[in-house]
DNA sequence: TATAAAGCAGTAATCATTACTGATTTTGAA
DNA sequence: TTCAAAATCAGTAATGATTACTGCTTTATA
C-alpha cells in the first residue's frame, strides 16, 4: 500500500473524533482540507484501512457503516433517538463470554456485542 | 391491521424455516404460492410484521436484512464463509450481562449479541 | 350488499456502497 | 535526479437493497 495524502488525512480526521463518523461525514470533513477529494476515494480508503486493521468498520444495523480509529477492544452504545454511537470505557476489561460452551457444531471465531439505549444528551432533551 | 393471504403465507413460510431468509428468499418462495406477489409487498409485510413483533428483523452486518419467525430470546451464529445464519439453542438460558455496571451516562435499554464463525457444513468442505 | 379502509401489483425512486476510467501521484531503481 | 511501473485519484456510472408511489383489489363492517 503506497502512501497518499488523502488517506493520511482520513486517518487523521478519524483520530480526532470520539464518535464514529460515517463515510459521508468523513467526506464532508476531509473536503475542508482536500476540496477535490471524491466520495469514492473516501470509501476506498476506509475499506482499505479497515482491511489492514488500522481502523474498525462498525456495522450497527442502522444501514450505514461507521468508522472508528480506536482499534482497541471496546464496546459501543447506539442511541435509539439520535443515532449517536459512543464508546464504553471498559478500562481494559472485556465482557466475558465463554464461547466454547455454546451449543454450536461449527467453529465460533468471533462475537459482536453492542448496546442500544438513550444517550445522555437525549435524556435531557424534551421530546 | 387487516388480514391478507399474502401476509399469512409470508409468516407461514418463515415458520417453516430454521435458517433466516432474506426478503429476496421469502419472495422467491412465496411466489410459488402467489405467483403475482411483488417484492414490495414482501418488504412491506416483513416490516409490518417485525414492527408488531410477530417476527424479528435481523441486521447482522452483511448488508442484507434477515427475518426470523422465532421471536423467543436466542442467539445467532453467522458463517463467515457461506453467510448462513443458525440459531444457538440455549434452552432458555441467556448470556448474562449486567448492563447496570457499564460506564455509560445515558440509559441502556438493549443489547445485541451475535457470533461469527465457520459452520459445520463449511468445515467439512474443501476450500 | 355497499362503502371505507387496508392491502396489493407494478413500478419508480432513494440511498449507501462499489466499480470503472483515464489522469495524477508515489515509489524505487537506474 | 530521472523515469517508468504501480498505486492512487477525481469523477462518474453502476449496483443492490430497500422504500415510496399509484391506481386497482380485497377485506371488514354497518
Amino acid at each position: 500500500m503506497n502512501y497518499s495524502r488523502q488517506r493520511e488525512e482520513i486517518v487523521h480526521f478519524l483520530k480526532t473524533r470520539k464518535d464514529h463518523p460515517t463515510a459521508e461525514v468523513v467526506y464532508e470533513n476531509v473536503r475542508m482540507v482536500y476540496p477535490k477529494i471524491s466520495l469514492g476515494t473516501v470509501y476506498r480508503n476506509l475499506t482499505l484501512l479497515s482491511e489492514t486493521g488500522e481502523i474498525l468498520r462498525l456495522r450497527l444495523g442502522d444501514g450505514v457503516d461507521h468508522f472508528d480509529a480506536d482499534t482497541s477492544e471496546h464496546y459501543h452504545v447506539i442511541c435509539k433517538r439520535c443515532g449517536s454511537v459512543v464508546d464504553l470505557d471498559m478500562q481494559g476489561k472485556k465482557i466475558p463470554i465463554d464461547t466454547s460452551i455454546l451449543p454450536y457444531e461449527g467453529t465460533i471465531t468471533g462475537q459482536i456485542i453492542y448496546f442500544t439505549g438513550i444517550c445522555n444528551d437525549c435524556n435531557h432533551k424534551d421530546v
